[in-house]
RNA sequence: GCCGAUAUAGCUCAGUUGGCUAGAGCAGCUGAUUUGUAAUCAGCAGGUCGUGGGUUCGAGUCCCUCUAUCGGCUCCA
């Protein structure tokens, strides 16, 4: 008898061999049905596996992500049977489980498949999962392994299993199927009644862009037929939020092939936008002793060979620009801190004197790859929210934790509550990929992940994940499709004033080397602006609001008080245009709903006797009839709450 | 950069197997209507069908080049 231990603490007995559908069963034949995959003491398990030993058992349903994510690679072995069916050439390489379905990446050695024979795979799939075919996993000694997929003419397999210890080989069969797996599936295949094939794209074999290019096909599929209808309006939905149909509506911001690719043309409405952005960060940061600098928009070769910029991205760069006359070289400035080492090198300064901070709104230059543009997200020409501050060692960790605080402020003022603080660490077996001692990267990866640690952020560590010249906290947050994206970025850095020979005059009269924190709250206006749409649908927070208010006149008649109610709310500051067009009410305020603008202030008869306005509320909220100076009013005390000011 | 797909009016999209002068809705303009909480009616105008080449009696439609965009991969100072 062995004792199995479930979630609740209760401990049962079982005699040794019995399965965790069986224990499912014992607790209940409803819960049976529902279990689709397990854990024994912290290890995925089948449905069937046998368990031999005590320990502690849990039993997943579809509700649970471990659930889903059986469900999805089971799904994934579907598929993968479906196209060597369809396409008996293919050759199988991985197909995992991911957070919103499944992949299987193949090679298609000669086989055409595009998203156009999605229906063919998808109604095989769904043919092979009617089928009711049990997954049932069997050990396999790593010589037969290596035999079956030397056979199968499986170069990638074969590449899998070699890097297996032999005695921890599984294969899993279904049907006629049979994969190289660990394991984690379903009990049998038509438990999955829904698959809907999303997309197809190239992605490179482990990763890496040297070796052979796969064909990845993704999808995901559902226990029920509903669920996958819920989950494609989901879709619909989410692209709605998209930041380049958004910022398009609402005339922020556009693209032109003449100008060229991934370089946002800003219209007058997302200038506006971005200047109160800046204008709210200016704030911020000059309570928090920033003082602004200005740096030209191109810089000498020479500076950044210095900063070591150009040894690492001198070739995948806007190539240098050549004066006419000399033998001169100079680069579009792609990062403001070279500029920025150089200022700080103008004066001698003394220890009394840091920390220095110079924040600048940089617009730099970099030449992305061409399949990595982005909307706004990713462009060629972006303006960062930069400032680096140069301090002494000893004024690193509380000028790092100063810094999170202000991001911190940003993201709280801006409504982003759902962000991942990642600590980019340097990835200890590339070390040739960076510059700057071991001792150097030591302290500066300590630092940061002291800072993180006393804030309480709740932080994941990446390897690898570092700048070349220093590690990096960076706070990624998701777009609508649930991409994720880093925004702000606090960098902490010994080797740039090593390069530069950046120093101060210590108390002991010696001159010392500064440290550099380089830091964007924002990372970028651009990128920050397109996720702000997309989180917010374009329905700004108010002190942002590109309009905030609309006067929408009952007919011409009213054009006089339209315009006398205007000015009024102009001379508060408040902005405001007017609608006096010869159109319906209803169709005024459709288009003031559509253009996202905040308050509508309809003005007919009524209101132009009694001095009043009609207030509708963006989605239809109707606040009715108010003297127009309670509007200003109420309007004024909304502004003042949605935004705080940075405390120091 | 790589793989795949797409490109028709300012926007969203029709346009059969190549065959009349390339269509619609919205937006725009003109006129009528003078409106009370999400689209009033009518008329007009708007397109070298992304670019350059080719096949053909004939190309928006077929083929090639380039460019841009979309979805991934790789990359992201």
């Amino acid at each position: 008898m062995i004792d199995i231990t479930l979630p609740d603490g209760s401990v049962k007995q079982f005699s040794e061999g019995i399965t965790p559908m069986e224990v499912a069963q014992s607790i209940s034949q409803g819960l049976a049905r529902q279990v689709i995959s397990a854990k024994f003491n912290n290890v995925k398990v089948e449905t069937k596996t046998p368990l031999l030993e005590d320990g502690k058992l849990v039993l997943y349903t579809w509700e649970d992500p471990e659930g889903k994510q059986a469900f999805w690679h089971s799904t994934a072995h579907v598929m993968a049977q479906a196209l060597k069916e369809l396409y008996p050439k293919v050759r199988l390489t991985i197909g995992p489980a991911i957070d919103n379905g499944f992949y299987y990446d193949v090679e298609l050695n000669g086989e055409q498949i595009s998203e156009h024979d999605f229906p063919t795979i998808e109604q095989k799939m769904l043919e092979i999962a009617r089928g009711k075919h049990d997954f049932k996993m069997r050990s396999v000694s790593k010589e037969d392994a290596l035999r079956y997929y030397k056979q199968e003419q499986n170069p990638f397999k074969v590449e899998l299993i070699e890097n297996l210890e032999d005695g921890h080989i599984t294969f899993c069969d279904h049907d006629t199927f049979t994969d190289l797996c660990r394991g984690g599936h379903i009990p049998n295949t038509k438990i999955i009644k829904a698959v809907k094939l999303m997309n197809i794209a190239g992605a490179y074999w482990r990763g890496d862009e040297h070796n052979p290019q796969l064909t990845r096909i993704y999808g995901i599929s559902f226990p029920k037929q509903k669920e996958l209808k819920e989950y494609l309006t989901l879709l619909e939905e989410a692209k709605e939020r998209d930041h380049r149909k958004l910022g398009r509506e609402l005339q922020l911001f556009t693209f032109s092939q003449k100008v060229g690719q991934g370089l946002p043309l800003w219209l007058p409405k997302g200038a506006a936008l971005r200047g109160r952005l800046e204008s709210f960060l200016k704030r911020a940061q000059q309570k928090a002793g920033y003082e602004m600098v200005v740096t030209p928009h191109i810089g000498h070769k020479e500076l950044y060979v210095t900063s070591g910029h150009y040894a690492k991205y001198g070739e995948d760069s806007f190539q240098p620009i050549h004066t006419p006359n000399e033998d001169e070289e100079f680069l579009l400035k792609p990062m403001n801190c070279p500029h920025h080492c150089e200022i700080y090198k103008s004066q001698a300064w003394s220890y009394r004197d840091l920390p220095k901070r110079f924040a600048e709104f940089g617009t730099v230059y970099r030449y992305e790859q061409s399949g990595e543009l982005h909307g706004l997200t990713r462009v060629r020409g972006f303006t960062q929210d930069d400032a680096h501050i140069f301090c002494m060692p000893d004024q690193l960790d509380e000028e790092f934790k100063k810094v999170i605080d202000l991001t911190l402020y940003v993201f709280k003022a801006l409504g982003f509550e759902n962000y991942t603080a990642q600590v980019s660490l340097r990835d200890p077996n590339k070390k040739e990929n960076y510059i700057g001692s071991d001792q150097n990267w030591a302290k500066a990866e300590a630092a940061i992940i002291n800072a993180a640690k006393e804030k309480g952020l709740p932080y994941v560590i990446e390897e690898g994940e570092a700048a070349f010249y220093g590690p990096k906290l960076d706070f990624m947050i998701k777009d609508a499709l649930g991409r994720s994206w880093q925004l702000g970025t606090i960098q902490v850095d010994y080797n740039l004033p090593e390069r530069f020979e950046l120093t101060y005059k210590g108390s002991d009269n010696e001159l010392h080397r500064p440290v550099m924190i380089h830091r964007a709250p924002f990372g970028s206006l651009e990128r920050f602006i397109a996720i702000l749409l997309e989180h917010t649908k374009g329905n700004f927070p108010m002190w942002l609001a590109p309009e905030q208010v609309i006067i929408l006149s009952l007919s011409e008649k009213y054009e006089k008080y339209a315009k006398k109610v205007l000015n009024l709310l102009e001379n508060n500051e408040i902005r405001a245009q007017m609608d006096n067009r010869n159109e319906t009410m209803g169709k005024k305020i459709r288009e003031a709903e559509v253009n996202k603008i905040p308050y509508m202030l309809i003005v007919g008869e009524q209101e132009e006797e009694n001095g009043a306005v009609s207030v509708r509320k963006h989605g239809g909220e109707d606040l009715g009839t108010m003297p127009l100076g309670q509007f200003i009013d109420q309007f004024k005390e909304e502004i003042k709450a949605s935004v705080q000011e940075f405390e120091v």
